[in-house]
RNA sequence: GGGUCGUUAGCUCAGUUUGGUAGAGCAGCUGACUCUUAAUCAGCGGGCCGCAGGUUCGAGUCCUGCACGACCCA
């Protein structure tokens, strides 16, 4: 269907989504003056595209709903927003207006707006176009806060209909590709992303309060540093050299501490070139936070006042469903040991999964493939194996295995181990802190064990980074450090399952 | 990487067991209706059945491969 109209001095069409050149030739009238000329066919169409916004909206659709809550007293309003239903009564037409937070019922009378403007609605504007409106606030007879429309106009055109009214995009695929339809048809949806902006502004209205500055830290490195992970590799053409882009922003930041900084933070994309699952996307996003003279048990205490902070902000009280469990996020939070932990559940003990062999043993013996695994990378394993799923409520695991974390300081009391914890909610890996390792000659030890680990074919071992060593021997005030997986702390706030309910855009293969 | 499932109208889905003219609701189009709200009523149009092969007189349906996606496992 296309039809080219004169309406007083302008031309309006509708154009289906197959338009051609040569279709729009052969069905365009002589009397119109457009005759298949590409240009002037694209004039016609930047009519659609109307540079004159007016009326231009007084408040949002959420603003006067919430403001006008009990009499509207026929208050004057201005609004634009998409049409997502239109009800034609005759001579008077239903239609609701959305965008992200809101909707509001328009009531389009033949008496108020006249017969030439009504006959341009009913005969022009359909479900999905952007429209302005002014009128009267009052209510129906049901109660429903509705304007009554006495000018409106024509903002933009939906080309292409609507998904269904009732159901919305099911289909995931186009739900993550074509994120715009899952907006706009699917409320649970904008619900999500609209508490996901709220979330990341609570969290730094928390750290702006307690003397955080924010601070912005390279994606681009010549290494990938901070954490065990496989990076993606680019190149930069007039430096000539391949650079890194960031798996954590760990060491820039401690840099900064050296610098001077007392409490810092960073919420920033991170990548890894992984696998990609329910709980995995190759770009996530990552806050990190240091704090000169903490310890671990400090951000410990800190993380138990922030985030039940943060869920009252959200949810408004401690307890919040997530699928089919119950998360209560009453501090304070359990703490368990690691190799405490490990005794309890296999009856072994530290001092025999330090030992090589018995770990690989061990690990063979519960089904774990080890021959590949360098023997850190085995221990984590069996720890994995034991404990997935287990922790539900917020709980530290502490006092991780000195083998495992090369950038934490050594425990006070215990060699083996180094001052570093967890978060598990909901069996989810949360965050992971330690206090900081801050001495470059065991830095530079740790970093060439890493290099052992990675010459025995480990490819997530860390690099050395000399530059990072250099800052350590300028000192670095003793310091704890905390990195939280923002991506899934908004999982657990916003009851979803998978990490692409909370990425607008995840990342999917291309469609051929 | 392995397994299971999915891909049919713009959208949500039937139809696949047992091969035989492609279906419904919503959306769209035409008309009626000045408080409807999944509006209602009457009528109409709409398909590369994911792609490519194969079996068959005949394939949306059976077989093989491929693509994309979801879930589970590693």
């Amino acid at each position: 269907m296309i039809r080219l109209e004169e309406n007083e001095k302008q031309i309006l069409c509708y154009i289906p989504s197959d338009f051609s050149r040569e279709f729009l030739e052969k069905k365009i009238g002589e009397e119109i003056v457009v005759k298949g000329n590409l240009k002037r066919i694209n004039n016609v169409l930047s009519i659609l595209y109307n540079p004159n916004v007016e009326p231009t909206p007084t408040k949002s659709i959420e603003e006067i709903v919430n403001s006008f809550d009990l009499d509207p007293k026929h208050e004057n309003v201005s609004i634009a927003g998409r049409i997502i239903t239109i009800r034609d009564q005759g001579k008077a037409v239903f239609a609701h207006i959305k965008d992200i937070e809101s909707r509001i019922q328009i009531y389009v009378k033949k008496d108020i707006v006249g017969d030439e403007n009504f006959n341009f609605f009913k005969e022009f504007i359909d479900v999905g176009d952007i429209i302005g409106v002014r009128g009267k606030l009052f209510r129906t007879k049901t109660g429903e806060l509705t304007i009554e429309v006495e000018y409106f106009e024509i903002l933009s055109k939906c080309l292409n209909e609507l998904p269904e009214k009732w159901h919305g995009i099911k289909d995931p695929e186009v739900r993550y590709r074509q994120r715009y339809l899952d907006l706009i048809s699917n409320p649970e949806t904008a619900e999500v992303f609209t508490k996901r902006t709220k979330i990341i502004n609570k969290i730094r209205e928390y750290f702006t309060s307690k003397g955080f500055y924010e601070v912005e830290t390279p994606i681009l490195n010549q290494i990938a540093s901070g954490a065990s992970a496989k990076p993606f590799i680019t190149y930069h053409n007039t430096l000539n050299e391949n650079l890194y882009l960031r798996i954590a922003p760990e060491l820039p930041l401690k840099k900064l501490i050296v610098g001077g900084f007392n409490k810092v933070y960073e919420i920033g994309k991170n990548f890894r070139n992984e696998g990609i699952d329910i709980h995995h996307n190759p770009e996530f996003t990552m806050m990190e936070f240091y704090v000169a003279y903490w310890d671990y048990n400090d951000l410990m205490k800190f993380t138990e006042d922030f985030l039940s902070w943060l869920v009252i902000q959200i949810n408004g009280n401690h307890k919040l469903k997530f699928g089919e469990l119950e998360i209560d996020f009453t501090p304070p939070y359990k703490k368990i040991k690691y190799f405490e932990y490990l005794y309890n559940v296999t009856g072994k003990t530290k001092e025999f999964f330090l030992n090589e062999d018995n770990a690989r043993k061990f690990a063979k013996e519960i089904g774990i493939k080890e021959e590949n695994l360098t023997h850190p990378k085995v221990i984590d394993k069996i720890f994995t194996y034991f404990s997935e799923k287990k922790f539900i409520n917020p709980t530290f695991v502490i006092d991780f295995p000195k083998i495992l974390s090369p950038l934490a300081k050594t425990h006070r009391n215990d060699p083996d181990l180094v001052e570093r914890f967890e978060l598990f909610i909901a069996g989810l890996e949360i965050s992971n802190a330690y206090t900081e390792l801050n001495d470059p000659i065991e830095q530079r030890k740790r970093f060439e064990e890493q290099l052992k680990q990675r010459e025995q074919g480990d490819e997530e071992a860390q690099m050395i980074d000399e530059d990072f060593i250099t800052a350590l021997e300028y000192g670095l005030p003793p310091t704890a450090g905390q990195g939280i997986g923002i991506d899934r702390l908004i999982m657990i706030l916003t009851n979803s399952t998978s990490i692409r309910e909370v990425i607008l855009f995840p990342t999917l293969k291309q469609k051929q």
